[in-house]
DNA sequence: TTAATTTTCGTGTGCGGACACTACCTCAAC
DNA sequence: GTTGAGGTAGTGTCCGCACACGAAAATTAA
């Protein structure tokens, strides 16, 4: 192992002098800086982290802005475990972190949850940029405060507004117009020449508006490069729609039209949809879904789903906390954009997809 | 944050004899036992990893026997750059790993690898048991020195020769099994009523013998399960089988039987095999197969192949050596076996599932 | 009672790095 | 030549813990 006494001594001058080179901190002559530079590219030297971090023993603030999660809608404690997990490692590295909640149908409480963070005086962000206008203040807020923010699983793509423009350090979430093209091909697959397929969208989920909407355009993207002539119908509910209302016009759809042999539903709600559809349709369809709430799966293991593409969204939050923390720590910059995996997930590669979340669920 | 001199100061005892309450080094008397520990519970203090691991300073001989890769092969090229990876990371904790390279089809050159190897005294060892005979001649010694042992990527399921039974920490490893049902699956999900399958073994590589014939038991068994009457080909090249042999053999098969619409080769081999494939039945074909080596991830990209199962040996490498890691440094029994997830890759997703190894390639 | 021995415990050093503090050196102004 | 400012580089201390060493206390032997 190299250290820094060994890269000193090799450069003829004192370990604090490597330091100041190794952190930027100026005061180095330009000669010696380059010397030293050379030999630690040449020695391979890496810092050793746990040394650092022990000597450093900053406590720093963070905190984390997210959608609460319940029984209705189950899709943000994946990412909240994967953060609660994140945050147990990097305490190590005297890093503590708050998790704040809102809301996710309620922009007020979104503003609310802020205004409590922000008195924490925390030292980065992580947040679930939900609501486009309300975010705008509180990044207008976090740019001024020069406090540094990542964004978690929903992107504001450098919208600006009244000046104040995003400058997170990177967005960690699925690319949804990919994911989109994904399942366009996916069903694909699973279709035979001259099958048409369905979209289905619900408005119950807020959550992931965009993300919907780009999925939806991607599969079409996708049919439109490979198979410009097929036939993709489309269904849309309202949030006031109740379940009878949704059951009767699915059904009365797919009666009508017995062609549509693939369903494709791009929110997270497809166990929902399942379940509307008569057991007579649901013989000849394949479906293919988004998100492994637990209901997805459990369609899924019943083989009533065919695939659900996934985000992984407890490593999103597991690597959204990590990131920062090495930004925080490290000063190391992340990628501008973290696309997480879209993992495609059946009835026979379920067990093993999940395995990390799993294990730290068992382990609390 | 709660330290051992906090917890001195409480018992008004020095740092040193908190220490030995800590370890069970011994020492101290039954009085002052009890009142550090009752302090420490109440305190419910932590020992700090971070410091613990700098003060001690162990530093430990890890050795890694793998398969050495080339151009033919290209396979163990990436279980090797995630043992890379992961060994970079454990040298700050004081764990100096050397790896160890031998032919994949030399029986031989795996034990003169491993008697370099055990030279070298290894605290602990991760090796790809590729030979079972003299897996077991080698496991006899590991297991008589006492030096702990993980398989990566190939197992050695208990099987016992003369005595020397497997005690391995733990397997890293596809589910080779799961992974055949899951092809399986996709075959059947992107064919049709009355469409007939083909399984396309080589013998070209050794390294996953088992593997590949418990895949292709998984492939049957799904459809035994799912499809009883499908109609599955099936068709062994040999290793002195050149690739003339190869293409006339496959062509004419397919020529003859029409209905033949989806084939599976069970190893990483795949883009060989589409090679020998004439176009025209190319057109009609859904190719699935395994491993993403840079040949099979062409062929996806040209959309010649439908799906890879991935087994994301990447990360089986880095795996092995953090996990391996834990237990050298915090005595932390891993479980008995790590399945490593069935990935499903498309020509959609790939750009987003390797992103590790491939931000690896890019450090370094 | 005193010496010898064992048990119990305090002290000091070092792991590799961060950073404040200090010393030195150069060069210009007077 | 002296002085002081500004730029460079060295030194020392600390982070929390592990462990060796030896001192003090307790126990036993003589």
């Amino acid at each position: 192992m190299i250290t820094i006494k060994d890269i000193a001594k090799e450069a003829n001058v004192s370990a604090g002098t490597v330091d100041r080179v190794l952190h930027n901190r100026g005061g180095v002559s330009p000669k010696t800086e380059t010397k030293i530079k050379k030999i630690l590219k040449q020695k391979k030297f890496k810092i050793n982290l746990i040394a650092s971090s022990l000597a450093m023993k900053k406590h720093q603030n963070l905190a984390t802005l997210i959608p609460q999660y319940d029984e209705q809608n189950l899709f943000w404690k994946s990412p909240y475990s994967g953060i609660q997990k994140a945050s147990q490692e990097v305490s190590a590295y005297g890093i503590e972190n708050k998790v704040f909640f809102f809301d996710q149908s309620d922009p007020k409480s979104y503003l609310k949850a802020f205004r409590k963070l922000i008195k924490t005086e925390p030292d980065a962000v992580v947040m679930v940029p939900l609501f486009v206008k309300e975010s705008h203040e509180i990044i207008k807020l976090l740019n001024l405060k020069k406090i540094p923010y990542i964004f978690l699983n929903v992107d504001l793509k450098g919208l600006a507004f009244g000046g104040s423009s995003c400058n997170n350090l990177s967005y960690i979430g699925q690319k949804s117009f990919d994911a989109g093209i994904l399942s366009g091909k996916l069903s694909h697959l699973c279709s035979k020449n001259g099958d048409e397929f369905l979209i289905v969208m619900t408005r119950k989920n807020i959550h992931d508006y965009e993300a919907i909407n780009e999925r939806v355009k991607g599969f079409k993207s996708y049919f439109q490069d490979n198979v410009p002539d097929a036939h993709i119908h489309q269904l849309k509910f309202d949030q006031s729609d109740g379940f009878e209302t949704v059951k009767k016009k699915i059904n009365t759809f797919l009666t009508k039209n017995q062609r549509v042999k693939v369903i494709m539903v791009p929110s997270s709600r497809v166990s929902y949809i399942c379940k509307t559809i008569e057991k007579d349709h649901l013989l000849r369809l394949k479906i293919i879904g988004f998100d492994t709430t637990p209901q997805n799966v459990e369609a899924l293991k019943k083989s009533i789903v065919a695939f659900l593409i996934s985000q992984k969204s407890f490593n999103q939050g597991y690597k959204s906390i990590i990131t920062i923390a090495n930004y925080m720590v490290y000063k190391e910059m992340p990628t501008n954009e973290i696309p997480t995996p879209l993992e495609i997930i059946t009835k026979e590669n379920y067990k093993y997809s999940h395995s990390e979340e799993r294990k730290y669920y068992n382990e609390n």
